[in-house]
DNA sequence: GTTGCCATTAGCCAAAAGTCGAATGAGTTC
DNA sequence: GAACTCATTCGACTTTTGGCTAATGGCAAC
């Protein structure tokens, strides 16, 4: 057992029971730990933001508000301190592979042994990266697409990030406006200054790139 | 090899050396069989509307056009009597498995020998459903919501098919009323008759209703 | 402290998106 | 053949997008 004096940890994933699962796990691994909870991409900004020198993050993929990648890049660039522990119900290799090229410090499939995972959870704490046994981190390269769009993704800010995730469900400017409690001219900005980065010329092809980050996409280039 | 007067056979795949082998396999099968190609969504359109009495499609999962299931899912309705075998590159067992439960009458991976190609192509001319050796075709149930969508493209019209595509490629009206050679606002029309049928609101709504019959897409309901 | 970046907003404008109603023509039913 | 349905087409109209300018305040770097 690993002994940190107040580490804070952070869960992030919707699912409760396995939120609390994964707190006792933690709290096995470090005695006396502070675990903070989230259980959607809004409550995580805030938590993070609210702690914005936590240890460790463990993310689930497929959260509301996000799915896929781009939590992670976004993530990555903008707390860069905050080592970030993938955890997801999905563990095709693939996806385990491109959540460590985008830069995760490790992925624990949900359906590993408890054991399994307070192993993980001590080798990441000591700075190593875990996989599962079975996975070659160097197995493929990252598309070029997917790199780039996942750089792009990055530079955002962190309300330009929060505007694009919401561009991906299809809502409209007034729509997000009203949810972040700012007004249209604020998302219009937003937005401007997203297709920007993005290097595309509409909200739809912002949001054909963000699919691009999806866990669903297998990569099929001929 | 089965014998069949006239029967007329379509590839549609947009690799040229794969096509070719793929016509070989035709002929060992079939003598005399007449085998049309097509190397993109536009062009198969063309084929099958010349040709509405074809005996089998070789369809392609990833085209020029397409990407996905859509092409199946409207053809199957469409063009009920036009029996189609998927023939694809991925061979995910979940992908050969959503292209029978949305009406392919056989899958043929790339990556298949020559004579189980034909051996494949002699079983589906009898009426048989072909797959790979190892695939239960009823492990899984398709998605809820991928079937909707599915559904939903199925009462398509043949352009409102294709705007659809299109409006999934990110092109601005405009752009599409340009290259289907009518007026911008026939488009608008094609798009809210769209917008209904798959009850969306907005076209990015729309775009990413057709993203879950992506092949990439792996289920991850939770 | 100045400079730069971010977030916020307003206002204006042009372009794009979407809705409605209407005309045409093809095919079907009775 | 009259009545009907439906795909396709389009113009007129409204709403949403997106670009541009400009102004404000906050915060961080140098």
């Amino acid at each position: 057992m690993t002994q940190l004096d107040t580490s804070t940890f952070i869960v992030a994933d919707d699912h409760p029971l396995f939120r609390e699962a994964l707190i006792h796990a933690v709290h096995n691994c470090v005695a006396g730990a502070e675990v903070l909870e989230a259980d959607s991409l809004a409550s995580l900004y805030e938590v993070v933001e609210a702690n914005p020198h936590a240890d460790l993050l463990f993310l689930d993929l497929n959260m509301p508000g996000v799915s896929g990648f781009s939590a992670l890049a976004y993530m990555r660039s903008n707390h860069e301190s905050l080592p970030t522990v993938i955890v997801s119900a999905v563990d095709d290799p693939s996806v385990i592979r491109r959540s460590i090229q985008h830069g995760a410090s490790g992925f624990i499939p949900k359906s590993s042994p408890i054991r399994t995972i307070e192993s993980a959870i001590d080798s990441i704490l000591q700075g190593e990266v875990w996989l599962p046994a079975d996975i070659d981190p160097d197995g493929e390269e990252l598309d070029d697409e997917e790199a780039r769009v996942a750089a792009a993704m990055s530079a955002l800010t962190p309300h330009q990030f929060r505007v694009l995730m919401m561009l991906g469900e299809g809502l409209l400017n007034k729509q997000i406006a009203y949810q972040l409690g700012v007004s249209e001219a604020t998302i219009k900005a937003h937005v401007t200054a997203i297709l920007r980065k993005m290097q595309v010329t509409n909200r739809t092809q912002a949001v054909l790139a963000v699919q691009r980050l999806n866990t669903k996409n297998t990569v099929l280039i001929e």
